[in-house]
DNA sequence: CTGTTAGCGCATTCAC
DNA sequence: GTGAATGCGCTAACAG
């Protein structure tokens, strides 16, 4: 009687074969070691049981788990769920399962999750757009949109991100930009505000309003400034809080984008979900998360990777258009 | 010289402490079985060392990983990621990890998954809405919105969130509503269509519209013929389906609430990100994937647990009003 | 080519 | 109260 609760051993492989469990060990790992005749057996054996080699196991064995663990602030927010889904893609196809667990954007959560992963997993991709110093007697680390010394990140070229927005608003004729930046600890808001820098001479009338929370609600409450500011296109430092301009806008009367355009950051799903549809520069999400578990793995081979910068690209939609068609 | 690479072994810590492994093994697991002097001296040496045991080591002696998979069609979509993100929540409060895996919405990637995992956790949350057999082989599995004989499921009450629905709106004095339903295979959309048919004959207004893509395009595509029934008030088989009403029915130059009223269902975050605000009912995402894991939890401790119910309740926001206010 | 042995790190028997 | 031995399931080294 077989029962398929219980899973199979090698030992139960090699009972039913016939041969010893090293043989079922090599037959299923090494098949050109062993005779055709008994591998033939034995992967029959194996199939007939459906053994699975216990990975735990495996992994004792090796000192490897076969796991990556992907730290986020949270996973609610889509553009951490956008990034955990392409890691997780990428981590399957490595055969490497991906471990998601929340830091709720505070550093102790993150000690205790870590400390709870440590054990279990062979690398660790880290999100938080804050965090500055590696994790430390953590396996190997990667960063995710921050850049810190010593360790391997993959990043957008946020300066970029900028010149693309500015681009294309400069293109359709604003000369009044409103520049919404997000948090001062984040190393995307610093990198933004340099690239901003760089070329404040060139347009004395835009404006930079700083700080502002990096989600819906921050864009709705930065609304009533904005206008203040008599700008005639917004570019909010993620889709979340663009989509919370957008709202803001339409409660206050405005028309998008008659009235004022608005730009957001990192073409999140909802991004395409709004009316009307907002105009973003993407975040590449599913290279970012690709890549991520590409370095985790250079690592876990003993390479020391490069870092990886990816270029962002402007995807127009119809959250903006030409100035002054406002009735 | 300490390396904190190299994670410390029992043996590291018996040889720091002066005793044997298997004192340190109980001076840790049942300190009273230890002499409280030895006790210090091994407690002191694994903190000294930061020694953790090896999960893989514990689990492979156990027979436990202390790992649970959850599987979700697509972490992308909100309603997804909130429950995954209360399921981490609970798990970790009881020292599991969570590890969150994808089946695309494929039953054969879904196959593959759960054989990727099966070796790896306790426990199994599925959250495909379609899935009919439970999986087999595999460990003990709850369901997440899907009821079937013989697996322990939490659901929330379907019947529920169509009552709510309909008195919100008659409340209104709606009295032409129509439903948008999801796909036919979905347990949710039975439950409905099941509540909705019990009631017919006391609403012959109302118009049901079945098998509706529960996302933003089947919502945004459906607005032409919803505007054909004349409806008054459209109940969206979820949040997603009803952004997408609503951006299609701005895209129409139709006014919500003033011209037509729109419900969603689960009370994702991006509800509360529209403009209007959507009226919604909530889906209790944090109840269910609290749950959840309270279920798999019961099963791992060998206890047959009951099916969980959930009520939902009406958020009432901005996207609903009395009809009829048009201009 | 295949069987034997050893050991990954740990917790649970036993003895003492 | 503590040390010694055993085995979880597996694979790598060594014999034969």
């Amino acid at each position: 009687m077989l029962d398929v609760n219980v899973r199979a051993t090698l030992a139960d492989v090699a009972a039913l074969a016939g041969v010893h469990p090293s043989t079922v060990s090599r037959a299923l790992n090494h098949p050109q070691l062993v005779a055709p005749a008994t591998r033939d057996r034995v992967q029959a054996a194996a199939a007939e049981l459906s053994f699975t080699p216990n990975p735990l196991a495996q992994g004792l064995l090796r000192g490897r788990t076969g796991a990556v663990a992907m730290l986020v602030p949270d996973i609610a927010n889509p553009y951490f769920a956008a990034l955990a889904q392409a890691a997780q893609a990428a981590a399957s196809a490595r055969g490497l399962v991906l471990i998601i667990a929340e830091t709720r954007h505070d550093e102790v959560e993150e000690a205790r999750v870590l400390d709870l992963l440590r054990a279990r997993v062979d690398g660790v991709i880290c999100c938080s757009p804050v965090l500055d110093r590696p994790p430390t007697g953590a396996p190997p680390v990667v960063h995710v949109n921050r850049r810190t010394a010593g360790v391997p990140a993959v990043t957008i070229d946020q300066r970029a991100v900028v010149g693309l927005a500015r681009e294309h608003l400069e293109g359709l004729a604003h000369d009044r930009i409103a520049w919404l930046l997000g948090p001062e600890g984040y190393w995307s808001t610093g990198e933004r505000r340099a690239a901003l820098d760089a070329t404040t001479a060139l347009r004395p009338h835009d404006v930079v309003l700083v700080d502002v929370d990096p989600d819906f609600d921050g864009g709705f409450g930065m609304v009533d400034r904005v206008l203040d500011t008599g700008a005639t296109a917004v570019v909010a430092f993620n889709d979340l809080m663009a989509l919370g301009v957008l709202a803001g806008l339409a409660a206050a009367g405005r028309r998008v984008p008659e009235d004022i355009s608005v730009v957001g950051s990192d073409d999140v799903r909802a991004a395409a979900m709004s009316w009307p549809p907002l105009t973003t520069v993407t975040g590449r999400l599913d290279d970012v998360g690709r890549s991520a578990v590409a370095l985790v793995g250079a690592l876990l081979d003993g390479d020391r990777p490069s870092d990886v910068s990816l270029e962002p690209a402007l995807v127009a939609r119809r959250s903006t258009a030409p100035p002054g068609r406002s009735t």
